[in-house]
DNA sequence: TCTAAAATTGTTATCGATACCATTCTGCCT
DNA sequence: AGGCAGAATGGTATCGATAACAATTTTAGA
């Protein structure tokens, strides 16, 4: 409305308008629009001969289809969504990677958002994502607002939660439990003899894996007998490697004789692990730190960091998958899904009881 | 085309089928489709009163904006497109966020794609990017197929090229010269008295900021007058933490005496400093180590690593408002722009002459 | 050789919102 | 009172491809 003077022709650089259509091909080429159409895809019954002739014309003439135009009216989009907390997190950008690669040659394409572990802000990116019309949709975790869920439910398309087992699942879930997963590291660590336990997380208010840890922390710690577990929050989520050194520093202070740390994440372990260092401490000799999350660095670092290993690329590639699925056999699909992905203890030089 | 029995009406949940549609809307608030439309902006001309009262019926019908079809009568698809090397590298995926930042607010939403570091991925993802017409596209590197160029010289949409100063720019560049970063790198070392310098990198073919880097290296070494330099390729970029631990193994087997390792990024620079600790070489009392990226890491480890600092953020924040800029002041516009990002030395205990 | 079936191509209507222009309605100034 | 600017709203054409169906050509079988 505002500052239109020049006609319509803006543009930048000296090449030809992009105003070209499919029509104009089709003209070029002597063949109706419909049959260009057709030949842009794989099933359509156009002649070889045909489909070589327009596709020349194609790259002649510089056309670049235009799936905004074609997916008005063939009403699909084309567009997959997907949100996870953060994208600067390794885990759930290998969960993306997964989802991209299993999406490689469906002609589907992934529309990627990041909800800042906040569930307003996720409700946000539901709403703006549903307006491009996406085919199906894959969350990080199982909490969200009224109005997502309604939105969600509305949209009629199929749903994945990932990365924990949400108590009421919207549609499909692909996941593991974040609570028995770190239940089942305490009781490892406890059955090599260690007896009092520490945790280090984020505040829990919005991280909701976080806050699963840390209840199944402190639940299988009563469990065994080990008195109530020693846990503290610090920062909000995610929380850094830097919060990772800062929280153990604090732990130590108000429990001076614990023996072993289980932090939220394998990047907080690190920090905590560097800071023991620098003071003085040997890990594991005088403390044990263990992580979550199997992130690469844990594996190289000095000492290497005990941990849980989590299919962050598989959790990705199945998401896409159900929803693959449920695209396809959207007859006879049996509906709601709990597809479960493995974890598994990773023992490591950070918890050894035998070293220095 | 196939197992299309039941009706048009397939979905998975109870919810009412997505099928509102605007008219439906403006039907029963009692106005006509085009003032729903303009009830969804902000500048259109609707009185407040009218505007409540399709606001509240929107809610209550649980209708959601078709963007697909508005963008097509608009011409104005509402998409960025940005490709980068690789997600799971947070360097890039701090760019990713700062053009997410940039973005906020303004209606425009971002399509992000990864080239694996493979121009030939690029140029296929180009193509999938330009059939969603997206209003403005933000590339890393320079380095591009001739159809890849072809195709983004047609599009008539403004491009700007991050991370690096290509030497045919395109249209707009945002970033720096990884050589002269590199080089300033190796004069810092230098004036400390530094003098047999070794490199470690992935092999170059694909990955145009590490080659860049390495030839900085070289050609510095060679200006200071300190031999030829010692450089070594490991593996295809993005080089690894353990690659960096293999890659540091071969070059000290070659060059026993080197003195001081740069490496092509902080992780191959830190899995060096690993493996280095694990064969009982102290860093930097054996052999100093420096890195590139300034990943958060590098500030926390133990050695912590000397590094240069990129503003990896700011650069997705620029490239993000140059587009901005590009498309709102299209007229007066200077046209292409090469917007320098900084860049420093930080220097750390890995490098640090006088430690133990 | 002839006919039915299959393959190929064309025609027209349509997807759902928005641009553009026309119309109606206020309110205010001379 | 007349007139007119400006705000609010409506009607219609259109964006560019594709679905659906029709028409045509080719192929295959008897």
């Amino acid at each position: 409305m505002k500052n239109e003077d020049e006609p319509k022709d803006k543009r930048l650089k000296g090449g030809d308008v992009q105003k070209l259509t499919m029509a104009e091909v089709a003209k070029y080429v002597g063949v109706s629009a419909m049959t260009v159409s057709r030949a842009f895809r794989q099933d359509a019954s156009v002649s070889e001969e045909t489909r070589k002739r327009i596709m020349e014309a194609v790259d002649a003439l510089g056309y670049v289809l235009d799936l905004s135009a074609g997916s008005l009216s063939s009403r699909r989009s084309g567009f997959i969504a997907a949100l996870v907390p953060s994208i600067n997190n390794s885990n759930f950008s290998d969960t993306a990677r997964g989802i991209t690669d299993a999406l490689e040659d469906t002609g589907l394409q992934l529309l990627l958002g990041y909800t800042d572990y906040s569930a307003e802000k996720e409700e946000k990116l539901i709403e703006a994502m549903l307006r491009r019309r996406p085919e199906g949709i894959i969350l990080t975790g199982g909490s969200h607002t009224a109005r997502a869920r309604r939105m969600l439910d509305k949209a009629g398309i199929p749903v994945v939660e990932t990365w924990e087992i949400p108590e009421e699942p919207i549609n499909h879930v692909v996941g593991f439990s974040n609570g028995e997963a770190m239940s089942l590291l305490v009781r490892t660590l406890a059955s090599q003899g260690y007896r009092r336990f520490g945790y280090i997380g984020g505040t829990t208010a919005r991280d909701t894996r976080g806050s699963q840890r840390r209840s199944g922390f402190l639940k299988t710690v009563e469990e065994l007998g080990l008195g109530p577990g020693r846990a503290i929050s610090f920062g909000v989520p995610p929380i850094t490697m830097e919060q990772g050194g800062q929280a153990i520093v604090s732990l130590l202070e108000r429990w001076p004789d614990t023996e072993v740390v289980l932090c939220v994440s394998d990047l907080s372990a690190f920090g905590a692990i560097m800071e023991c260092k620098r003071r003085g401490m040997s890990v594991p000799g005088d403390i044990a730190i263990a992580g979550f999350g199997d992130y690469e660095i844990s594996s190289i670092c000095h000492p290497s960091i005990t941990t849980i290993n989590v299919d962050c690329y598989g959790i990705g590639r199945q998401a896409a998958a159900r929803l693959l699925d449920a695209l396809q056999g959207s007859g006879e699909a049996t509906g709601d899904e709990i597809t479960l992905t493995g974890y598994r203890v990773v023992l490591r030089e950070s918890t050894d009881r035998g070293a220095s």
